[in-house]
DNA sequence: TATGAATGAGTGTTCATTCAT
DNA sequence: TATGAATGAACACTCATTCAT
């Protein structure tokens, strides 16, 4: 076969995207690495050029995929807004639209088979959302919007929550579900973190 | 070797008896049928007399571990209580606990490499718990204790968070973060199911 | 594929016998368990219902190479002989005749490409055939047919003698080296065992 | 990486020193291409501007470390004797110390897992050292020394045991078995070697 | 000479499951 | 019910070597 050599950051990129694609499509274990080379026509060896294993390329992907997402929530938080609420709200709505849609990692989250992939996931989600939720939760509670004694427990416990609605699709799949669920989910933020003041802005668009 | 014959519901417990001893051990995909039948003397075709599958006594094992523990819960609630307060406490504590001391499947729910285990168990903890927090929540909204309008949800999503906690034992092994985590599920859950009454009796033990 | 059960020693057999028939026409490394076992028309598993690798098989055919050599060896030795002398010469003929003539053994043991059989096998000659000429040395010395001090010692270096001779093929292809070797070997062994009898009877058959 | 152009020599020799080492160190097949050049701070395929292969620079290795070995075994034998029982007996002492004590052929020798460098040093090393042997031999057999009818003959089983013994380590580890196996090469030495004069000189330094 | 990205052939091994007895 | 010999699919990974630059 032609050698064609390419920058390395290119080629790396080219078996990410392949391989999120392959896995994004039939799954992890049914994925082979012959399957990821064979697509991208380059040896078997140049994959382990760039990845030390199969899993390797599992966490660059996930890497990858959640950082794209985590990026967005970061970039919500930095808007000016009129509270902390709504600052909350833009990351509470901005996880379950990211990750409950149509987005990448939904799929990995939801799919059975993948157990591995789907704990993965999640420990690199909660690892980075977690520190989003605290940022937030803290500053509200400075300015007065919020009343949070401990805020990075506070922040776990609801990365908790919202964590269990993306491994449970089951919880919000029909709409009348999905709307109690929201109003729920608006009454525990909105009780849980009260503060002084009266409106905390809270408002979840889902 | 001598055919030995036994009751059947007998034989059936050593088996699911003996893989739940070697999956604790070494983890369900470190143990192979052939461990479990080599411990207890019979030969490989007797497990499938028993059992379908691996995961089937996998399911079997789980479920009779979840039983054990939900059936604790499920008299913890049963016990006569002051108010809706102390009930869902009783629950909430109950939960901790079992599933995050040294029980065997707090393990299970803690060990990596234990992806699959890890995922059906919570399934199953939690189609099986949620209905209890449901029980309660309704229970005390009827009572006045609570003011929730929709029990269903709201236990689900309390449950995620005891979920998470289970999840990730790093969150509460320090004796410090710990305490903070308490008081700051109180508060969640005082703030949540607020009643109209004054005291709710939510009190923690952990 | 037909499913067809045999007596555990005869399956084992049949795949040493095999293994032995592919290692010796292609070599160790080039034969794969795949084509033992297609061979046979078993499947790939029953190799290892047998066999822990395949390393574990050649160490099976070696050894049964060996001691059927090595038994020929002690029936010759233990026949009636006039003196030491003759059953030393036996033993020597035999081995020489055994190892490198047609034999299978020979083969492993001149093959390139087959360190690995190679080194094996000169092991489990060597500790095999040691024993028989310290006996022989031994009887020799009390019968006054030899005069060896360090029986034990004088064996090994006897042997080591003989297994470089059918190490270095080299040495003996030619009919007149042939001649001169077998006079020199003579020579040594007259020499290095002679003992107060005049005839110690060592005349070798090669 | 910044390109260093070397003198050939010397680049040649860093490799074959870092290839020794290495080799040394994990085995052949152990070490891999990868590590020699890295080791070296050099690309993968310089290696090939100086090697035509793996096995090449094994080979080169090996003829560089028997060489030195060779070498000090030829001066040994071209100092002024007394006799020629004194230059053989230079000879094997020289074998046995160069290659059975800490030199790095030994390891080789000795290290299992290692038959392929085994099998290439015997080689070398009988086709190196028995021409020693059989000009000794020769000499003292003209000079009435020794009395040796086939001299290429005896230098090649002579050479024969030293390789055995060097192969065989657990055959001298232990003092007394060593006195004893020192004793009986001296015995073997004299007797097949023995001339018309009285004393040869056979006398082994180990 | 030197680089280093790319090549690609090659296989031993596990173990859940089956089935003839 | 019990036995246990037999099945067989399935695949990640290494690393010596090449070659375009």
């Amino acid at each position: 076969m032609a050698r064609i050599s390419k920058a390395p950051g290119e080629r790396r990129l080219e078996l990410i995207e392949t391989a999120e694609r392959l896995f994004f499509r039939r799954g992890f274990d049914e994925t082979t690495v012959s399957d990821i080379v064979r697509e991208l026509n380059v040896a078997q060896g140049t994959f382990y050029c760039y990845f030390k294993s199969k899993d390797d390329v599992l966490a660059a992907v996930i890497h990858r995929s959640i950082s794209q997402g985590v990026e967005k929530l970061r970039t919500a938080i930095a808007q000016p807004a009129r509270n902390a609420g709504e600052r909350l709200s833009r990351l509470v709505s901005g996880m379950l639209s990211e990750y409950s849609g149509h987005s990448k990692l939904a799929l990995y989250m939801q799919k059975e088979n993948n157990a591995g992939i789907h704990q993965k996931s999640v420990i690199e989600v909660v690892s980075r959302v977690t520190p989003l939720f605290e940022e937030v939760i803290r500053d509200g509670t400075h300015s007065g919007d919020f009343s949070v004694e401990h805020p990075a427990e506070m922040a776990a416990l609801l990365v908790g929550i919202l964590v269990h609605l993306l491994h449970n699709p089951g919880l919000i799949d029909e709409p009348p579900r999905r709307e109690r669920m929201c109003a729920t989910m608006e009454q525990i933020l909105r009780a849980s973190l009260h503060g002084s003041k009266g409106d905390q802005g809270i408002q979840l668009q889902w």
